[in-house]
DNA sequence: TAAGTGCAAC
């Protein structure tokens, strides 16, 4: 639809003449509601009364419905050359941006409508201003965020708290207005809970989780009491970190301060149980709630398969079809991903063609991702690569990815080469392709080729992620980065890891030296193993808290085997379990083995 | 007629 075409020809039409009493009944009818059937009905006498163009019947009718085909449908016809541009104002469009600020992909007609709001000199009020940017905030773009800015300070909104709380949700959803947003948030003479919510949820989004967590604590010093979004938003931010100890404190907070439990409220506290390692708590905060919804279902499935529990992931999803929920694309991603973690492939293959056949549902690139990592897992890496090439879609790095880890895992490595060569020649900025083409060449023993791709890289300018751990412990975040001495106990840190890698090494355990992208001797490979962030945390943790207790870290990126092999080691040496999430993934580690039996 | 939030393949 375009709106401004649909508007240019009829500046110069006729005013009608409208029958006022039908409008009064017409009017009241919308007033009373409440289904689209009924709408339906409305709609059909709007038609017999000839109140086609009557703009004040057809934003009634607008507002009251959520309805996409409604919404497009008054719009074409206020819009229309035969309607009547005197009854045109500001509440009728006010309705119409706040009807297309609603749903996504239309955020632009909400502009659309804007400008053409101002083009006819109709004048936006202060309820005009949080649609437009709302739809600016859904849109992303900052320099229309800051043009829709300088509107409202020249109409003089600047001063109204619903206006600055949409003006930091705008900045925070804008790529690069974060610092635009604190500065508005700053400036602010009153704050609401709206407002310090809009501004953690900013931080939330951006993965400045710390900074948004920092910012709740602010919050309870200004007395300002949260409410249920400021509670989820900061929960987001918990299971972004891995902050486990930090979402139990919300979770007890929340059952003092507050009376009810959203839906909303409980999916965001299973969601971060599940992703902060605790999904026994995840599943009976499920089992206790009232008025699920598909986002509980799914959050504990998919927990479920992160933590290597496919075959209760699965029972789950089957529990939820009984109960009569229709499953969405988003609840077989988590079931694809749990058939693929405890190896039922043919399961998994007859969910997915269930999924088109039963359910209607076109499998997106994530759902083709899932059936291939669910054949590489099984080790069918050739049926894999067939799979890829015949998707009716084209694969992405991430698949490709996937088929090359599992290449090298069975000795593929002719193929692992040359796809991730590929691969670099598609996304040569991207590091994980360079580390495993430089594990296949250690594979390969080619030394001379694995040299090369360093040299490569800090020919093309990259810069390595660098691999961090967070672990948590007396309510503080400590973070690791590799080879970190910040810590003031930094000593008695390394001290403990000498001790760990002597025990070890009695106990078996051999250095993983291929995974050292650098070029040095096998010795300083050690070393730089041994300083890795996770092996860090491990000894702080072992050094900090009481035998026997689990330990919980979290790392940014995919642990590396080494890690991955050592904390086997450590996890019997030191009768510890080692609860490990990863950029993707928990492993629990305990006796010496690892949940995802080595495959991850 | 006003604001803010939650599930996704490696």
């Amino acid at each position: 639809m375009n709106i401004a075409l649909k508007a240019k020809s009829r500046l110069q039409c006729k005013i009608p003449i409208h029958d006022r009493a039908a409008e009064q009944s017409c009017l009241a009818l919308l007033q009373s509601c409440n289904s689209l059937p009924k709408l339906a009905q409305i709609h059909s006498r709007i038609l017999k009364l000839g109140l086609l163009n009557n703009p004040l019947v057809l934003t009634k009718f607008t507002a009251t419905s959520s309805d996409l085909n409604a919404i497009d449908y008054a719009t074409s016809v206020i819009f229309s050359p035969e309607s009547d541009t005197l009854l045109y104002d500001t509440f009728l469009f006010n309705t119409i941006i706040r009807a297309y600020a609603q749903i996504n992909n239309l955020k632009t007609n909400s502009i659309e409508c804007y400008n053409l709001m101002l083009e006819y000199g109709v004048s936006p009020n202060k309820f005009t201003y949080p649609f437009v940017l709302k739809a600016c905030a859904g849109i992303g773009d900052l320099n229309l965020g800051k043009s829709v800015h300088g509107a409202v300070l020249k109409f003089q909104f600047g001063d109204d708290i619903h206006v600055q709380n949409t003006l930091v949700h705008m900045y925070g959803s804008c790529e690069g207005g974060i610092e635009l947003g604190r500065k508005v948030f700053d400036e602010m003479s009153e704050r609401d809970s709206v407002s310090w919510s809009a501004m953690i949820g900013g931080y939330a989004r951006l993965g400045l989780s710390t900074d948004a967590i920092d910012l709740f604590r602010q919050m309870q010093i200004s007395g300002v009491c949260p409410d249920e979004i400021t509670m989820v938003t900061v929960l987001s931010a918990c299971t972004d970190l891995g902050a486990l100890e930090v979402g139990k404190w919300v979770e007890s907070f929340i059952e003092k301060q507050m009376v009810n439990r959203s839906v909303g409220l409980c999916n965001a506290l299973i969601d971060m149980f599940a992703k902060c390692g605790d999904v026994d708590k995840a599943l009976k905060l499920f089992r206790s709630m009232n008025g699920r919804t598909i986002v509980s279902w799914t959050s504990v499935i998919a927990g479920l398969a992160m933590h290597g529990r496919g075959l209760e992931a699965v029972a789950l999803f089957e529990e939820m079809l009984e109960a009569g929920v229709p499953p969405d694309d988003v609840a077989f991603v988590g079931l694809l991903s749990a058939c693929s973690h405890c190896g039922l492939v043919d399961k998994g293959r007859e969910y997915f063609d269930s999924m088109k056949n039963d359910f209607g549902i076109i499998p997106k690139i994530e759902h083709y991702g899932c059936m291939v990592d669910m054949l590489c897992r099984s080790g069918r890496v050739k049926e894999a690569h067939e799979f890829i090439q015949k998707m009716p879609i084209e694969a992405n790095p991430i698949i490709w990815r996937t088929l090359i880890s599992a290449c090298c895992a069975r000795g593929e490595l002719k193929l692992a080469e040359s796809i991730t060569k590929r691969l670099i020649g598609n996304e040569p900025m991207h590091e994980s392709n360079y580390v495993l083409l430089s594990h296949i060449y250690a594979k390969l023993l080619r030394w001379e080729k694995k040299t090369k791709i360093r040299e490569v890289m800090d020919k093309r300018g990259m810069k390595k992620i660098p691999g961090s751990t967070l672990i948590e412990l007396d309510n503080e975040i400590y973070e690791f980065v590799c080879g970190d001495k910040s810590h003031h106990q930094s000593k008695e840190i390394y001290e403990m890891l000498d001790e760990m890698g002597r025990k070890m090494k009695k106990a078996g355990y051999v250095p993983t030296t291929s995974e050292v992208l650098l070029d040095i001797n096998e010795e300083d490979k050690e070393d730089a193993l041994n300083k890795h962030s996770e092996k860090l945390a491990i000894a702080f943790a072992l050094l900090k808290t009481p035998p026997g207790t689990p330990i919980r870290i979290v790392k940014n990126l995919r642990v590396c085997n080494d890690c991955h092999s050592a904390t086997k080691f450590i996890s019997k040496i030191y009768n510890r379990e080692i609860v490990v999430r990863d950029r993707h993934r928990f492993h629990h580690f305990k006796d010496g083995s690892c949940s995802c039996r080595d495959f991850w």
